[in-house]
DNA sequence: GTATATGTCAAGAAAGTGTCAAGGGAGTAT
DNA sequence: ATACTCCCTTGACACTTTCTTGACATATAC
């Protein structure tokens, strides 16, 4: 599955050249000059992109415009490709919502790195809603309506295990498995585990509302 | 003070249509077609250049070598000239670190365009805002809040690897891998970088206003 | 009631992290 | 070539955080 990359830019070099180098690195690029075009392929095609690349010097539009005019309907991210270097506009650009700033002259490799750490941070692995919880794996986080849980490492990988096999028996043994845990860890060790869990996410083990107790079996997430 | 461009070229017809021309735009050419020679000039005589133009096919010695040559010691702007147009060559070219690239036959006025952009570029048109931190590349330079830091090598790779995942977790490994630590580094010398890097932008363990440990897994940018 | 399972406390074991300081290696100056 | 300077690497030690387990209380099945 291709990443889709819409690229609004007016010079035809920068375009090529961005659009070259992203396919090497096997994204799919859709380009457009007109600022309007674009707008009408999002809003009118309903076209889906990963990442929006953005030129701020555009024919009859201001860059900032089109940012805006895309932040009412999507939140799809944003990428702005200035030669206007100044710290004013960035600043301005981080208020409507804009997820990178690049300031021209840029190495392609540079956009190709902004890109990967955008889609990371925005969609890669990105946040979880799972029943009250919201995971974010690459910040190895988990909040709860909102309030962020300090989970150990370990917490985290049974709780996002018991998570992802929502409304199924877990057995300790699978935990163990699916863990960083030690293959002969005792399988009481898991239930300490849990335990803590519980007491962190305000569960308790008579009556749970996020982990069951399964006697003679294990775990199961209800949610 | 006029430019000082050192042209590897190994066409005659091309070294005096380009010497020529570069020379009624101001620009003094020294010319070697064979790039040993111009490797001898640059780092035996110690000559300084302000961009070099290299062509990619050569006699006795590919481009794509002489440019690495040269990267092992100076960061003066490099523009390849090719008569192999192609994409893979352009990109592996990016990757060793080429500022811009001219497939034979262009006009040479469009040599004298792109020398003036990767000049603007490398007397630090480039620089990154990110953070509280300006950071350009071309002179592995950063600053904080004006003020410069003195990062070595390694601490400056780290640093911006850090930088350009700003949020996210990384690794040791990672981190290992993006810089130019050998692969079997152990994990701890990161550690022992970091704490450097620490000490340099003044950031302390404990309270971070940039860099936190996450416990069990890496360490992420935060700011 | 008995046998087995689970909940949790508390203490100790284990693992992760911060940093000093010594060693070593690559490059530079004399 | 020799000495010198950086910088990278690693072991060592202190300290912190997390994991593990035995022990005992409580709960469940038969």
């Amino acid at each position: 599955m291709s990443r889709q990359v819409l690229l609004i830019e007016d010079e035809v070099q920068m375009q090529d050249l961005i659009r070259d180098y992203l396919g090497s690195y096997g994204y799919t690029t859709a380009v457009y000059a007109d600022p309007r075009e674009a707008l009408d392929a999002l809003f009118l095609d309903k076209q889906i992109f990963d990442v929006i690349v953005l030129d701020l010097t555009l024919p009859g539009m201001d860059g900032f415009d089109v940012a805006r005019e895309i932040r009412t309907k999507l939140d799809t991210p944003i990428i702005i490709s200035s030669a206007r270097g100044d710290i004013g506009n960035k600043i301005y650009g981080y208020e409507i919502g804009i997820d990178d700033y690049l300031s021209k002259p840029y190495e392609p490799r540079e956009l190709v790195l902004r890109i990967e750490a955008v889609l990371r941070r925005h969609s890669g692995g990105g946040a979880l809603h799972i029943s009250d919880f919201v995971i974010n794996e690459a910040f190895s986080s988990v909040s709860l309506e909102g309030y962020p849980i300090d989970f150990t490492r370990v917490e985290f990988e049974i709780f996002l295990f018991l998570l992802r096999q929502k409304g199924v028996n877990v057995s300790r043994e699978q935990i163990i498995h699916a863990s960083s845990l030690e293959y002969d860890t005792k399988a009481r060790t898991v239930d300490m585990h849990i335990s803590n869990i519980r007491q962190k996410i305000g569960d308790n083990a008579r009556e749970p509302d996020y982990i069951k107790s399964v006697w003679g079996i294990g775990y199961r997430f209800i949610g």
